[in-house]
RNA sequence: GCCCCUGUAGCUCAGUUGGACAGAGCAGCUGACUUCUAAUCAGCAGGUCGGGCGUUCGAAUCGCCCCGGGGGUACCA
């Protein structure tokens, strides 16, 4: 039973004998309070009663302490406090078992099975491969990865996938991009296009048909040649970024397949089948106005060619039937218009739409200085991941685009990334955990046992107590950003925890005492136990975010 | 017009789901190194939380109305 079960069953036995029923008591809960000498834990449950029983704040909270009963092994003190918060201050004891726990537990702590065996499928990135992946998939493709890591640290079973798509006007403009670069190659003249791919890859890719197939294809109609060879080379690239990336997905879904295997008449019929299509105007349309829509969707055009809603609805509802209890999508703020169409085609279709939760990502602004750099993949101006991996490494790039909460925009200064590099917080927090290492690599040097057993008791100083706390939350840290799917909560813990520390060995700085090798062996061996429990702690959060553990730097 | 995101320190952003005097990093200014790696630490300065009204014991957080920025509102994806 944790110590906020123990509080509030207390605190309810308490507010009984003050005459109130069980039935009639507000949801109690246990905070945490922000500001240090308000104690660990605190109740706001004096104020929210304090309405009910017509009486100030204080004297209730001085009535519910008379009659709590609580066991002092565990909680040292209470305090009523500020408007009629009681505090309280835990038995030190409590932080040492937690660290004992953090010892123990070693990779596995902060990993919980709240989800346990939940089939979990994660879709992000899913870009068409018509160009390279740019900043703006970056932000994606991590924040996907990085959920999908925390959804396996809290017991979900994990499936990864890029959903795309090689067919279409997209792609036949791409095979036809490559085609008038390729005569250009060998001499012809060619007007090229506005719309067309204008980025320097296309070229080069039209170099290798140049060099597979000489002039050979100069006349005739070759355009499945060059969008199958465009194809091919820019996902080989896509791959090798999100390698760079530590991406890997599980499984690639082409969309071409639901047509192959019948998946999208399957669902025509179905539609159909429920009167929840119909045909107007030489198109087929969507009842979406059935599902609270306020007018209906095409999903077959007039020329015979579905809208992207008709293979979506498919998609999902393969994923549907895959058996998967929790399907995540990433997607951009601009696909924000697609997922009601998908949600009411589950609905349509007879499924718990519940089961997809739909992540959306605001853009990244690139700006270099006080210039906003347009991106676009059709236009030659956009700075591929890779130009930017280049630039800051994929750590910098992973920690950039992590920091902060989807839900916002991001503005990504490539000249701070580039010029400031040296001071990014990434770089704080891994040196936290080099500077563990080191320390522990010199603890042997100076006949300390660093993996040794150690009197845990002997931490007493501000600055050991406020680490062990803050490596106490790291679990529920992660169950939260797993949770609530925010993953930039980790960054925020970790730089936290990288303070803490690096506080901590700097009073060994300014008081000898205090050093972690020390004279006194017994006072340091405890210190080694902190610092290692510390470095497990800040590898694992590093690991959630994909992000490398230096041992030195 | 309607829908979604957003507005917090000079800049970039957090804010534990309604709690205690609003926080961090960077930039600025002071100080601390023959180091258990100073890629560090301590301190100072910096705010009408876009504006207004409301709900509440209590609002950056919830509701309504304005103002600004971004995205969407296709028989494009």
């Amino acid at each position: 039973m944790s110590v906020e079960t123990v509080l509030i069953d207390a605190l309810i036995r308490a507010a009984e004998t003050l005459g109130l029923s069980t039935g009639s008591l507000p949801a109690v809960e246990i905070g945490r309070p922000r500001q240090k000498g308000h104690g660990d834990l605190s109740s706001n449950l004096a104020m929210v009663l304090a309405s009910h029983f017509k009486k100030n704040p204080r004297q209730v909270a001085e009535e519910l302490l008379r009659h709590l009963r609580l066991d002092s092994g565990l909680i040292l003190k209470t305090e009523i406090a500020g408007p009629g918060f009681i505090n309280f201050t835990l038995n030190p004891d409590y932080f040492f078992e937690t660290l004992r726990r953090i010892l123990r537990d070693g990779k596995k702590y902060g990993c919980s099975d709240r989800g346990k065996g939940k089939k979990t499928q994660v879709e992000f990135v899913s870009a068409n491969p018509t160009g390279p992946l740019t900043i703006g998939h970056g932000r994606q493709a991590v924040i996907g990865d990085t959920i999908a890591r925390l959804l396996e640290a809290t017991g979900h079973e994990v499936v990864r996938e890029y959903y795309f798509n090689d067919a279409g006007r997209q792609m036949r403009v791409l095979g036809d991009s490559v085609r008038l670069r390729y005569l250009e190659l060998i001499g012809m003249a060619v007007t090229f296009p506005d719309e067309y791919y204008q980025g320097a890859y296309i070229r080069e890719i039209a170099q290798k048909a140049v060099e597979e197939k000489g002039d050979s294809l100069k006349s005739g109609d070759a355009t499945d040649y060059f969008s199958g060879l465009a194809e091919q080379e820019i996902f080989a690239l896509i791959r090798q970024t999100l390698d760079r990336l530590g991406i890997r997905f599980d499984v690639f879904y082409n969309e071409k397949s639901l047509y192959e295997t019948g998946k999208i008449d399957a669902v025509l019929q179905a539609l159909r089948g429920k009167d929840l299509a119909y045909e107007a105007d030489g198109a087929t349309w969507f009842r979406t106005t059935r599902f609270g829509m306020e007018q209906d969707r095409v999903i077959v055009k007039s020329t015979g060619e579905p809208t992207y809603r008709l293979p979506d609805i498919a998609y999902h509802k393969d994923k549907m039937d895959r058996g998967f209890d929790l399907i995540v999508d990433i997607f951009g703020a601009d696909h924000i218009a697609t997922y009601p169409d998908v949600l009411a085609g589950m609905e349509a279709l007879g499924y718990d739409p519940s089961r997809v939760k739909v992540l959306i990502h605001q853009f990244v602004t690139l700006t270099e200085g006080r210039e906003k750099i347009k991106m676009s993949t059709r236009k030659a101006n956009f700075v591929t991941l890779d130009e930017l991996m280049d630039e800051v490494g994929a750590d910098v790039t992973r920690y950039f685009f992590l920091n902060r909460s989807m839900s916002s925009h991001l503005n990504f200064d490539l000249t701070l990334a580039k010029t400031q590099s040296d001071e990014n917080p990434v770089y704080y927090v891994q040196y936290a955990h080099a500077r563990i290492s080191s320390i522990l690599r010199k603890a042997g040097e100076a006949g300390l046992d660093p993996d040794g057993e150690a009197d845990l008791t002997r931490l007493r100083a501000p600055e050991e107590m406020d680490l062990i706390k803050a490596l106490g939350t790291f679990p529920e840290v992660v169950s939260d950003a797993a949770e609530q799917f925010e993953p930039h909560r980790i960054p925020a813990y970790l730089e936290e925890l990288a303070t803490l520390y690096h506080r901590f060995q700097h009073a060994g700085k300014e008081d000898e005492s205090l050093r972690v090798l020390s004279k006194d062996r017994e006072a340091s061996q405890a210190r080694l136990a902190l610092c290692r429990a510390t470095r497990t702690v800040l590898a694992n959060g590093l690991s959630l975010l994909g992000i490398s553990k230096p041992e030195k730097m």
